[in-house]
DNA sequence: GTCGTTTCTTAACTTAAGTGAACGTTTTGA
DNA sequence: TCAAAACGTTCACTTAAGTTAAGAAACGAC
């Protein structure tokens, strides 16, 4: 299973046998239930996540509703806002499935950081890089219409379809559960004529 | 007017005399007039900005309409996406206002990195931050209506309401300009009753 | 200053999302 | 296993954004 994780940190940098066995030594694996609660509103939690197999989602609580932001699958990495500001959370973590993934903390990463600087490095470049991604998304949802969203869904992330909840999708879409049955009898109905 | 730019710096590292000194004698300053484009479509810049005074925004054209994604003004940072992947361009880069603004690209700051390598921190630091304030501000448009959005920058960048044209405005807030001055006809209508 | 362009607003009409409710299906837990 | 809860779809109605068009105001170039 830690064959995802070492693949992952191959997009970025070479580890030697040894710093493989310095990960491994720690233990940072984690299984947790579908529906299991990761983190919760008002929490100042320091950890953060990589998703080994699974999906685990993000989601505030707004008059009541769940308002999915985000979902995070196999090689998907996820550091909460309130580790970097050190202020409690705004937002929800939960699992939409089971759900296997790497759990770490700031101490640990610093520890490491320590041993094998090249990490250092890693998590520029990863930030840098999820931070261009996260633009190129945010700019592709801005750009779009809630139909032209799922279409791109349908195209990017197509396992989302299947294993999300419709309503979670909505919500991650930015409509409501009858908005988006009726955009899928809508997409239907064209693809028909 | 490089002391803003000092300023900046001193949120992340500390900087003694002699960097300060290896900075200035970097000629990056530029000033640039309101209109001009700084980075095309198509193009594979390697230049990142950083915005001394005025303000600068990326947009997209599609559908030969421009679709503002975001406005930078004083203290804000930018590299844009083709510089992280060193692909072409899919957006462009274009001044609001006259505006002062250093220019680096990232030879420059390999060669600073070596020389200081407290900056390879400063800009992990940063690109975390940056990463953290870009999902918050994600979330927020995700979970907000249009109008919400525009009561939302009232109050956290009223400045742009002044300074940035209402089309361009309006396109930032994912809608067409009819539909916001409609919108703040509302909304003085409510504040009225 | 004037002419032309860009910008902003208003209005009438169209289209799509929100709302509230009903109903069948699936999931869940006691 | 069975009842309750959660989920997904459909419908009728409301609300807000898109579209098209027109006109007023501000801005710029000459």
């Amino acid at each position: 299973m830690q064959d995802i994780l070492f693949d992952f940190i191959a997009k970025y940098i070479t580890l030697t046998e040894e710093e493989k066995n310095a990960i491994n030594s720690v233990d940072i694996f984690r299984s947790v239930k579908k529906g299991s609660v990761l983190l919760s509103k008002g929490q100042r939690s320091k950890n953060s996540y990589f998703v080994l197999k699974g999906c685990i989602r993000t989601y505030y609580i707004i008059d009541g509703e769940e308002r999915t932001t985000a979902f995070y699958t196999e090689m998907d990495a996820l550091t909460p806002h309130c580790v970097i500001n050190k202020a409690p959370s705004d937002y929800y973590i939960s699992c939409v499935e089971d759900t296997i993934l790497t759990v770490s903390n700031l101490d640990m990463e610093a520890e490491i950081n320590a041993k094998f600087p090249k990490f250092e490095i890693m998590c520029r470049k990863m930030s840098e890089e999820l931070l261009a991604k996260h633009q190129i998304d945010f700019d592709g949802f801005k750009t779009s219409s809630p139909e032209q969203r799922y279409l791109n869904l349908m195209r990017s992330r197509p396992d989302l379809l299947q294993r999300v909840p419709q309503h979670q999708l909505a919500s991650y879409l930015g409509i409501k559960p009858q908005s988006l049955s009726r955009l899928r009898a809508r997409i239907l109905e064209k693809d028909k004529g």
